[in-house]
RNA sequence: GCCGGAGUGGUGGAAUUGGUAGACACCUGGGACUUAAAAUCCUAUGAGAAGCGAUUCUCGUACCGGUUCGAGUCCGGUCUCCGGUACCA
């Protein structure tokens, strides 16, 4: 035997095996519980990551422990392959994006296999190939149908570094989301869903997903961001338009002292128009349009803006108030024009102050250190209404509904929900995504593909430059084409869908995934979905999270699909650092799972990941750590062997063990108490590292056993039998192996997960903890079931206790028979 | 600023309902085996103090206070760190 088991043969033994045996192939099955055990499909970037690896392991133990556990468990994998990568790949290689993708699949099934997962490679799905984006193509048809893809003319956020257009949601701090680069306004034609008409479903369904973890819920409820208030309508002087506001402090309406409009208010130019004050107002937009979405968040303080020569009427008092653009009013929000009341808002405050504006307090805090006419910062908490007519001394939040009536009676104001929550920009001015099957025709307009002419392929004749322009539109072939309304010559829409449309149901399509009919049956969908445990990085928590939960919604819908949402469960898994830093090319801290693979095998990999932090918290990579990963293992395995040897294989049939002696006893238990906190931690609250500690603990008791009891075989046997058993969803290979040198025929992936025996988790006699005033004293043993009599007047006579007591009054004593026992002295 | 989450040995982390704080590992020290090394096995390992010693005592879960016979766990306040988000009207 050698010193260190050889995980190279083994693993790829049992790599072939599984796949020979069709071993997590699955089909619908009404006899058993369906499990949906989904792990967050990767980009096929080439190379896995330890971020992957992570993923997949947790999953990976999730879905083989639910198919121990009598589950008819979907366990599927596969590529979110479209998207710029491949494209810049093209640009500077000047490789094919198609080739290029699918050489990187070919490599990341390679890498995906030697890892050991249980996937059922038969449901593998690539969203770049036709046969998934003719569906994708399919479900914007319907969409489109329902009135909810349109195509719209809108300033728009821009990289300038990937050359397209992004979502909302894929700008970060104001940066590219993928390539960090300050992100642009450009006005542009594009595409749009409107998730907004979900916005109140997306918000309250938040509330039925009980197996999400909060944050992610919270983060979505601030993304959508609703928010209650009023628009109210601002007459303008010498104009006959209107300016809309919203507000969600109508009580603060009397303290109105200026307005603002965004500088791309549609307005605004009509209004200067021929005014002396023309010139600086189209300056002043002029520099806005410029600034980046940084620049224009970054002076929040110093507040800029410009008067533009105008009053509005404040509809409640008949004040005349002027009118100002300036940059800290979004266009993107509300009306794209406020009401401003310095005293009760800081940004109204600081622009009042900036350009020597009236500030009119018209709630009090009824605090006399703050002098209402000499405010430091705007005064922004309850108090009593004040210099506001009618609503003079009520409570300024009771105040609110009572204006917004009086508003509505006078016909100038309505109640108003707001969104934070902007339509989804899908448009992408790039190559390698789903087309948009729409074709423009002069006469007809937009129109949708036929839907049996989908897919609109993807041309191969396009060059990439790498500007400004889709690549498509270099196609001979694709843009020229007819309309399918009215036949007359039309041109294709050439820019590509947005990749987050791809990844928002791939988990349908794995439930069908070879349907040459429709995207899914609602039959196959209805039998699995939805997901009942999904694992992926918290850092798509809103925008895959919350696109996936849109496309399930519609789908549900349009009669797709029973389920309103997607996922059940949701575990947010921790990132992996290194040295208390993210793993960095720039840091030079990165680990690549094939370099530990290589040197320590897939088992110990997986091992080590689950068992150094619970899954949603982050994992400190060590690798000392994973040297310990290895040597357990190895220790398994001898003592596996060892134990293999010592019966020299004549013996393979043990009947059911009993005890003999305490050792029997004490193993008997932990056996069982392995098999019981396993499955808890592993099947219910997913602490696989508290799990593997107590495989852990049963190892060192077995060994300990060996050493010092005379070695009942039937119990050690079963001992053997149960360590193999538990920990295979942990290290499938190396127990998959072990369990066949000892003879077994079938296969440890297809065992139900042990029962464990009650009775052995019950002890003859169970320890007593003993307290003086709360403060550990003494322990001492009691027969199971004592009373609390018995108890306490055991405790009493142990020498410690009388030792403590003496000559002191025992004012009370505590009892909890089996547990405790505490004096309470003076 | 606002919204989440977290602070436990030298390190990663246990302690599931308020009941032995530090499971299981890593690191480190000591020992056995070996010509030697590696591997393996045994052993010690929160801090401090007393004792030759078995052992005993004190302190200890970010900080301050509270509830309780008893608090890492519950309550009030403070600090720090991490994550998200922000001229959102």
């Amino acid at each position: 035997m050698r010193d260190k088991y050889d995980f190279t043969a083994i693993e790829s033994k049992w790599q072939k095996i599984w796949e020979e045996e069709d071993a997590f192939r699955t089909v619908e099955d009404d006899s058993k519980e369906k499990c949906y055990v989904l792990e967050m499909f990767p980009y096929p970037s080439g190379k896995l990551h330890m971020g992957h690896v992570r993923n997949y392991s947790i999953g990976d133990v999730i879905a083989r422990f639910k198919k121990m556990a009598g589950y008819n468990v979907l366990h599927p994998m596969g590529y979110d392959s479209f998207g710029l990568p491949a494209e810049n790949a093209a640009i500077k290689n000047n490789a094919e994006p198609a080739k290029w993708t699918y050489d990187n699949m070919d490599e990341m099934d390679k890498q995906l296999k030697s890892m050991g997962l249980s996937y059922d490679w038969d449901r593998k799905v690539a969203t770049c190939t036709p046969e998934y984006y003719r569906w994708m193509q399919w479900i914007f048809i319907q969409f489109y149908k329902k009135g909810l893809a349109y195509k719209k003319d809108n300033p728009v956020n821009w990289c300038p570094s990937c050359q397209t257009v992004l979502a909302n949601e894929q700008v970060v701090d104001g940066k590219c989301e993928r390539c960090h680069t300050e992100v642009t306004k450009k006005n542009l034609s594009q595409w749009y869903l409107k998730i907004t008409d979900y916005a109140d479903r997306l918000l309250d369904n938040l509330d039925k997903l009980e197996g999400w973890p909060d944050k992610v819920k919270t983060m979505q409820r601030n993304w959508i961001g609703k928010s209650y208030g009023a628009n109210i309508d601002f007459e303008i002087k010498d104009s006959d338009k209107k300016l809309e506001v919203f507000t969600t402090r109508a009580d603060t309406l009397f303290g109105a002292t200026y307005m603002v409009m965004s500088p791309e208010h549609p307005f605004v130019d009509e209004l200067v128009a021929g005014r002396p004050e023309e010139a600086e107002v189209k300056a002043y937009q002029e520099k806005v349009r410029h600034m980046s979405d940084i620049e224009r968040t970054s002076t929040s303080n110093e507040k800029t803006g410009v008067f533009i020569g105008r009053y509005a009427v404040n509809p409640v008092n008949g004040k005349e108030i002027p009118i100002y653009i300036s940059d800290y009013v979004l266009m993107g929000y509300g009306t794209g024009a406020i009401m401003a009341v310095p005293a009760h808002d800081q940004r109204d405050f600081d622009f009042a102050k900036a350009f020597g504006l009236e500030i009119i307090p018209v709630v009090d805090p009824e605090d006399p250190s703050i002098d209402l006419y000499d405010l430091k910062e705007a005064f922004v908490a309850e108090g009593k209404m004040i210099n506001s007519g009618q609503f003079d001394g009520m409570n300024n939040k009771e105040a609110i509904p009572k204006m917004i009536d009086w508003l509505n009676e006078q016909g100038i104001g309505d109640k108003t929900v707001n969104f934070r929550l902007r339509d989804w920009l899908i448009s992408r001015q790039r190559y390698w995504g789903t087309p948009i099957p729409m074709i423009w025709c002069d006469d007809c307009g937009w129109v949708p593909e036929k839907e049996e002419n989908l897919p609109v392929l993807l041309p191969t004749d396009v060059e990439f430059t790498g500007k400004g322009e889709s690549p498509i539109t270099t196609s001979k072939t694709f843009v020229n084409t007819v309309c399918p309304c009215c036949g007359k010559p039309a041109r294709r829409e050439v820019d590509t869908m947005d990749t987050f449309l791809d990844s928002s149901w791939y988990f349908l399509r794995y439930c069908d995934p070879h349907n040459e009919e429709l995207p899914f049956s609602r039959e196959k969908a209805d039998y699995w979905m939805n997901v009942d445990q999904y694992i992926g990085g918290v850092e798509h928590a809103i925008l895959h999270l919350m696109y996936a939960r849109f496309f399930q919604m519609f789908l549900h819908d349009i009669g797709m699909s029973r389920e309103e949402e997607p996922f059940r469960n949701l575990l947010t898994q921790g990132m992996v650092i290194k040295d208390g830093a993210k793993m960095s090319k720039s840091l030079g801290n990165v680990v690549s799972p094939a370099e530990i693979q290589a040197k320590y095998g897939s088992d110990t990999a997986r091992l080590f990941i689950l068992f150094a932090a619970p899954p949603e918290k982050e994992l400190d990579w060590s690798d000392e750590g994973v040297e310990g990963s290895y040597r357990f293992l190895n220790r398994v395995y001898r003592l596996v062997f060892e134990y293999i040897e010592s019966i020299r294989g004549d013996q393979r049939e043990f009947p059911e063990p009993v005890c003999e002696n305490e050792n029997d006893k004490s193993l008997n238990f932990m056996l069982n108490s392995t098999i019981k906190k396993v499955g808890e931690d592993a099947g219910g609250r997913f602490n696989f590292n508290t799990a593997i500690a107590s495989i852990m603990e049963l190892v060192n008791e077995m060994y300990k056993y060996k050493q010092h009891a005379e070695m009942n075989l039937p119990l050690f046997n079963k001992a053997i039998e149960t360590l193999l058993t538990v920990l295979n969803p942990f290290t499938p290979h190396i127990t998959e192996e072990m369990w066949n040198q000892l003879g077994h025929e079938d296969r440890l992936y297809a065992k139900s997960w042990p029962v464990y025996d009650e009775s052995a988790l019950v002890k003859d006699e169970i320890e007593i903890i003993v307290q003086i005033n709360g403060k550990l004293k003494d322990k001492f043993l009691m027969p199971n079931n004592s009373s609390k009599e018995d108890t306490e007047q055991a405790a009493r006579r142990l020498e410690k206790v009388k030792e403590a007591t003496e000559g002191k009054n025992i004012v009370k004593v505590i009892v909890i028979p089996g547990k405790i026992v505490n004096f309470v002295v003076k």
